[in-house]
DNA sequence: TTGTACGCGTTATCAT
DNA sequence: ATGATAACGCGTACAA
């Protein structure tokens, strides 16, 4: 080991001579410097129970220095280390190309940051099981949030099996133990559904998100919900997509050979596309088809016609996320922790339409 | 403290009876399981020099155990934590909105999850002193990467003063002693406007990016100087633009009133919002005004028509960063490092053109 | 090759 | 309120 040797032990009688700034790193010089005890110090520091007057001193012998808490000798001794784990762990092409991704860790990098709590990130370069393996194997983390769009993964299943306390964000799982932070997709897309119903839409198309998603199961499923309730067929009315534009332009084709007059898409990308396929059959939005989407990307206002959506809060839900892990450092036996934020339906042009085209 | 009992120092007795799996957390309850010191367990697990036989006995005893190595006992003892830095500190709206920093994120990913080593990630929530700060606090880390495009930025200056080791990214400093990662701005831009004198414009204008960045300045260094060696003139052919596509199509609606047949924008963005504007003044591209722009974003090629601009590997940057960040780390006296990542001219229809329009 | 023993810098307990 | 002092878990000279 290569060890600077630390001056304040025993060398500390040579400090404060006149060689110069003496270098004080540890509690021990801070000790010498100000004439009391090492614990005090610490005392100080961590807002223990001081006496006005020896604060004082302290403090002052502080300013004049550089001096850093070691944090990795806190974190053995304290057992808390100030820094969580964020698991982005998803295809790489697909990470970010959706703002969705963004805007979530920047939510939570207001929190953490607002809290002075160190932000470790793992995207997902590598398997699942090395990823997993990679953080549990640094132990140092007071905790983890994950996002968990798959129904799915073994990754998360490792985390909550892990005694990292850990918050999943969009995502609720079946299992009761885990906590999560989510919003709730089947309401939101049932009152979308019911949008399109109630200006008069019969026929109405589905466009899903991937299979096998949160997500896309759920958004599915409010559309269906919606649809039974209004007393509306869906047979036919359904083609999968996968998120992507692409999916949307190739659903939304198929769907207008079978003739529908409203569509809904499990997303803006694809909700986009499909605006591509209906231009292309020459048919016009909303007075042919009414248009719906979800997500209110920032591109969903400038498509022509602006569209109709549902807007959720994205970095909420990452602030949130990091609130709610907050909450189950503070008290880990106080089970799990579920938030589910409101979304708002944002109607626009591409389904009330009759005003102006650009 | 509320330490759990570690069992193994006396505790060990009752170990191995009958009451369940006892809990292996330590390398000293690691050693009472295989009969041999706690050093040699840590040889073992660190690959230091242990003979054949005993090494087996331990990797057998490990088996069946959920052993971690302690990272804060680790790093307080070694002085090396195996985690980075990254600090990414720019206006939140502006960070991800441009893929460049995805990709550089995903790019030192890739490197660092290579080997195993953790990413601490700052954003710009709070004030560069206030990161600054917080970096610094928590000594942990082995060294930083930072983006800096600013010429001057006091969050950068703070960790080259500190004892950091520390990689730049995207910004080359006067600082002699500072390493970084960077394409040559002034060369590409030189490349590119060249292209344009080539293909026989005359009258080229440049819309900058923003004023104070490198990659502003330098872009419109490379302009100036690929124009003057092709002796053209550039006064009033040149506007400040900000990097943003509004800023594009102003510039480009000022510098089509005074007469140009090509333009170079620094960046694609801005090439975008000058396609609208030319569009507007119900010219043609490239047979009116050939157009250039800078990044080879993903929309470049779908713009129409398709966008000559530059290419830089941005994800490459990110790695490069890293490899350089792991060079400075293995041998600290070697003085400070500088890459320079090639750059491509990639020649679409807005400058070529002639061929179908979609 | 293996074991002993000390040190890393801090927190927290227990006296005073 | 303050000061000793024992952990925290691990790496590594040094001795054997």
């Amino acid at each position: 080991m290569s060890r600077t040797p630390s001056n304040g032990t025993k060398a500390s009688s040579s400090n404060g001579t006149g060689t110069g700034t003496a270098p004080v790193r540890t509690l021990d010089d801070l000790a010498a410097l100000s004439g009391v005890s090492r614990a005090t110090v610490s005392r100080v520091i961590n807002g223990g129970p001081v006496s006005e007057a020896t604060r004082r001193r302290v403090q002052t012998a502080l300013e004049g220095t550089n001096y850093r808490p070691n944090a990795a000798a806190r974190t053995l001794a304290s057992g808390r280390s100030g820094v969580v784990g964020v698991v982005m762990h998803l295809d790489p092409h697909m990470l970010f190309r959706d703002p969705y991704f963004s805007q979530l860790l920047q939510g939570m990098s207001d929190a953490l940051s607002e809290q002075a709590i160190g932000m470790m990130l793992w995207l997902g370069n590598r398997s699942k099981e090395e990823t997993l393996d990679h953080i549990l194997w640094m132990g140092l983390l007071d905790g983890v949030i994950a996002t968990a769009h798959e129904q799915e993964d073994r990754l998360v299943d490792g985390l909550l099996a892990s005694s990292l306390p850990t918050v999943l964000v969009g995502h609720r799982r079946a299992d009761p133990a885990a906590s999560y932070v989510d919003v709730d997709h089947v309401h939101a897309a049932d009152t979308i559904t019911t949008h399109l119903v109630t200006i008069g839409r019969r026929r109405i198309g589905h466009i899903t998100g991937r299979r096998g998603t949160v997500a896309g199961e759920d958004r599915l499923a409010g559309y269906l919900r919606a649809m039974r309730r209004a007393g509306l067929r869906t047979d036919a009315l359904i083609v999968d997509g996968d998120f992507n534009k692409a999916s949307g332009t190739a659903g939304a084709l198929e769907l207008l050979d079978r003739g529908i007059d409203g569509l809904f898409c499990a997303n803006d990308a694809m909700a986009d596309g499909a605006l591509e396929a209906i231009r292309v059959r020459g048919l016009r939005v909303p007075d042919d088809v009414a248009l719906a989407g979800f997500d209110d990307l920032d591109f969903a206002a400038q498509l022509d016609p602006p569209l109709t959506t549902i807007r959720q809060g994205v970095r909420q839900l990452g602030t949130e996320a990091a609130l709610t892990l907050f909450q189950l450092l503070k008290d880990p036996a106080g089970g799990p922790r579920r938030v589910i934020l409101p979304t708002e339906l944002v109607i626009r042009q591409s389904t009330v339409g009759g005003v102006q085209r650009a």
